[in-house]
DNA sequence: TCTGGGGTCCTAGGACCC
DNA sequence: TCTGGGGTCCTAGGACCC
């Protein structure tokens, strides 16, 4: 027997942790938005009916929410996160082999403990049941013998209420399931994105099942390796396996838009402090040492009559380091070096790597520096404190405190998993 | 006025090695 | 008839994902 793989999706995931917490929305129309309020990044199912689109820019919709009381919320990743841990440890007490996709989304593959559960069906459909009751989320569930497949029975659960939210696809008919196949289009199909779409069709592919029927050779000398590798999985030959072992990280970003434009070096400066401080802590959860910071900032890029200044400058450390201190010191080095007084920024950003195991380092022959004790000791203690009470507590004073920059964030619920003074209460 | 924030992999071409 | 034959590493750009 081969691979069995099942795709667990939480529905509108963001629309559905609100829920959790005000039972009150179930059935409303509502959106969470993107940073800064920008655009609607997930809708609730009667918000998709009233037209409102993935990725649509608020403020044009927003005559339109308020016609229909569509509610609007401001994105709580920190909610988010945790509520995403909580889905993912139920689904490791189902089944060892968990590969967490997304935050919202994680491959099992099953095949080895199937028959603890009466089959792919039943299985689905605990999980299905266990999520919602310990979590409050609705989630769908799809099993195939490739992921391409998992996810595309994972579509058909969500889409297609006569499945009840598990689509099994191998316990369809074959006839069923070519059936399913000419009638979803391939753009559906994972790794088909919207630049492959057009030239697909210009070869008269527009299903799924004509992308499983078409001849992977061609496919590959048209469009490369990855898309024969779909070609293949369609067909049930699972090339892609399940990578359980999260892989390290091979760079680190933070960067966000500012609420406002900003135009001093001294506001630039805290939030490449802050964006600094927060990637050297995604650093050190990784393990992982970074050789070279690279730091940038931009104009509005949509308001082209504006001067444009979009710059950075790659910082090499004298040694690889997960010091806080040190990787911000270079950040803000760099910035002063690129800086123009005159231009309305709009946004900037931090990113580390080359990174390198922190482990497996050796010293330097010439840049020897004596192991920063007192270093290691101070980065140990934020981590804990800011863990404890929350990211950004516990920060260098180069953050700033004004901080009248960060991004806008209207209508943002509390954490209520993660903060003390921030718990539901009920009364 | 308003425009998110992360990531990954593959390919092609050039520089350079013996 | 002849223009060698392998390699690696790096970068930029393009595609994809959520």
């Amino acid at each position: 027997m081969g691979p069995l793989f099942a795709l667990v999706d939480v529905n509108n995931f963001y629309v559905s942790c609100e829920r959790v917490f005000q039972p009150r929305l179930e059935g409303v129309p509502m959106v969470v938005l993107s940073n800064n309020d920008g655009c609607a990044v997930a809708r609730s199912n009667e918000a998709k009916s009233f037209g409102i689109r993935m990725g649509v820019r608020w403020f044009k919709v927003r005559d339109l929410a308020r016609q229909h009381g569509i509610l609007a919320f401001s994105s709580n990743y920190t909610l988010y996160a945790d509520m995403s841990n909580r889905v993912v440890s139920i689904l490791r007490e189902f089944c060892p082999d968990v590969e967490v996709y997304s935050i919202d989304e994680s491959f099992l593959q099953v095949e080895a403990v199937l028959g603890l559960y009466g089959g792919p069906l039943s299985l689905g459909q605990q999980i299905k049941a266990r999520i919602r009751d310990w979590t409050g989320l609705p989630v769908c569930v799809g099993f195939g013998p490739t992921k391409t497949l998992a996810k595309l029975a994972n579509h058909l659960a969500k889409k297609n209420p006569e499945f009840n939210g598990v689509c099994d696809l191998p316990g369809l008919p074959e006839v069923a399931l070519r059936d399913w196949m000419a009638r979803t289009a391939v753009e559906e199909v994972w790794g088909v994105g919207p630049r492959t779409v057009p030239k697909l069709e210009a070869m008269g592919i527009r299903t799924v099942l004509d992308l499983r029927n078409a001849p992977p050779k061609a496919i590959r000398s048209r469009f490369g390796v990855v898309l024969e590798r779909t070609c293949y999985e369609l067909r049930g030959v699972s090339c892609l396996a399940l990578e359980d072992a999260v892989a390290a990280r091979q760079q680190i970003m933070v960067s966000r838009s500012f609420g406002r434009t900003v135009t001093t070096l001294e506001e630039l400066s805290e939030a490449v402090a802050t964006y600094a401080a927060s990637a050297a802590e995604k650093l050190r959860e990784q393990g992982s040492e970074a050789a070279a910071v690279h730091v940038f900032v931009l104009t509005n890029r949509f308001r082209p009559e504006e001067p444009q200044n979009n710059v950075g400058r790659l910082m090499a450390l004298p040694d690889p380091s997960d010091d806080t201190l040190r990787l911000a010191k270079a950040a803000l080095a760099g910035l002063r070096g690129i800086y123009r007084p005159g231009f309305a920024y709009k946004k900037a950003g931090v990113i580390l790597g080359p990174l390198s195991p922190k482990a497996g380092r050796q010293q330097g022959l010439l840049t020897d520096t004596p192991v920063g004790v007192r270093g290691e000791r101070l980065m140990d203690t934020i981590d804990t404190l800011n863990r404890r009470f929350g990211r950004g507590r516990l920060r260098t004073g180069a953050s700033g405190t004004g901080r009248s920059w960060a991004m806008r964030a209207g209508n943002r619920t509390p954490r209520y998993t993660t903060h003390w003074e921030e718990l539901p209460a009920i009364s």
